[in-house]
DNA sequence: GTTCCGCATGAATCGATAG
DNA sequence: ACTATCGATTCATGCGGAA
């Protein structure tokens, strides 16, 4: 990253906007890495949150075209999506869109799995819980950054609990024993043999009643962020809402860029901010 | 079913032939339930479990299509296939079929997951070990047939505590709902041992007990042919290698027609039937 | 500081009812 | 007929307060 790139770029910031507004408003290839969790599709409200199933594909393009051009060539895009169930249908926009944005240009590179294991209760006579969703991984070009041994967890069974466990308190134990970084943490840890993951992450949502609900967990944006970048990275998420991303850049020392339209999430993700700073003994991040 | 049906109909058969071809020969609407696992695409080997990638969907949609006819009105299709990754992208010929299989008049009912916990080892710099594998789900019509009852898991253990006391808060939340249904409710939880599943199976690659290798394993097809048919239901898959799903159907009372190209892979299915029908005394399943 | 236990919550989905 | 709203269904988890 040059020095231009951020006199341009103003990092660590939430900006209440609109995204495609904003995202036109940044520098090219400024970005290590994106992760969002863009608003549902949903044709009954037509709120913010909710854009009409038939419009999706449309709405989102020029998101994504932006995407492009402020990624940086070795960057990855992470896009975590879940078609809705319309008229006993799994939609097709989720398909379509991934179509489109290979004409962008972009390589469809993997798609991951998140597991939700505490999913939605409920029954119905023609299908079961719904218990995942897709993690769509989009690059500009074949060889892109990727930090495995980041993401390395422990052999054996207790594994998949260590991963499960990403959240709150695992945040605090993390940041009270180490101030250098989480990736050197977790290389640093007591077993000597660690495997890679599988492209099947196994995390709970959050339930906790915090006042307000994160869409995913912590851990889905700090896996995929310890993955795909290294410290002092610039992480991008142009729908942020509740502001989880930019929590999770602030534990991993990367910069972050939020992005949110309504003026309600922009101050909840600004005061989830203000109050990691202050459990961290008002020692912001420094900034370059 | 009636007695046209199974005049026209041979069951419990393994047929050797060009799938579609022996499709084709069948009668309509006899079909309950069809679960296949087709030859995956590849580019490179140019042999009967390699179809080339942008072949792919030209060459399943006749067979599809076939399918559909054969199937009952209120029968389901279970599809188990991955992408291939090709030139470092994950390639889209599953999307497309998807897209192309609705045009045909299919419904996308539901895609379930089918997480390999014992997944296929090794290394890759770009991409983590694929784990999992669609289990797409298509009807011809929004009622269909389902049996959810046949698929019940044990409840977890947090049940044990939960149960044990019944708390104030438990009867006040029910209430609020509902009004009079709270003894109802109580009872009904405390009774209760066995859950329904989500849409994501936890099954590992094992194959049939026999030493025969099998491209997916016998719990995956036995799992979705409970959930999707009663017994003496005929049971169709049109790629049926080594006969894994007709044992499924030799253990479950139901009926099979499974079709296979090669001649080896037929022996070998037709050996299994025979193993396992010697493994039951000689008792073969009554025929109608 | 640990462990235990109660409890509210969730990007859900269908079918019935209302406009 | 067609769309919008609402009630009913249901289970594993993290969190916070208690032991």
């Amino acid at each position: 990253m040059t020095i231009d790139t951020f006199s341009a770029l103003e990092v660590d910031k939430i900006i209440q906007g609109d995204s495609l507004t904003v995202l036109r408003s940044l520098p090219d290839s400024c970005i290590n890495f994106i992760f969002t969790s863009p608003p549902y599709a949903d044709n009954r409200k037509k709120t913010y949150k909710g854009i009409p199933i038939k419009e999706y594909v449309t709405w989102f393009l020029p998101i994504s075209s932006e995407l492009k051009r402020v990624l940086k060539a070795d960057g990855t895009f992470i896009l975590n999506i879940k078609e809705r169930t319309e008229d006993g249908e799994r939609q097709t926009y989720v398909l379509e869109l991934i179509l489109e944005m290979r004409k962008q240009g972009w390589l469809w590179t993997e798609e991951y799995i998140w597991h939700k294991k505490n999913c939605y209760p409920g029954r119905w006579p023609n299908r079961f819980r719904d218990a995942w969703e897709r993690c769509l991984q989009f690059n500009k070009q074949k060889n892109f950054k990727m930090y495995q041994e980041a993401v390395m967890v422990p052999i054996g069974d207790w594994s998949k609990k260590r991963l499960a466990k990403l959240s709150e308190t695992d945040r605090i134990r993390d940041v009270s024993k180490v101030g250098s970084g989480f990736g050197k943490n977790v290389s640093n840890w007591l077993g000597k043999r660690f495997v890679y993951p599988t492209n099947v992450l196994h995390l709970s949502t959050e339930c906790a009643n915090r006042g307000h609900s994160a869409s995913f967990p912590y851990s889905l944006p700090a896996w995929f962020i310890r993955l795909f970048t290294q410290e002092e990275d610039i992480v991008l998420d142009p729908f942020i809402g509740s502001g989880t991303s930019a929590i999770a850049c602030l534990d991993l020392n990367r910069h972050y860029v939020g992005i949110e339209a309504m003026e309600s999430y922009t101050n909840l993700a600004r005061e989830s901010v203000n109050n990691w700073k202050a459990g961290h003994n008002g020692h912001s991040k420094k900034l370059i």
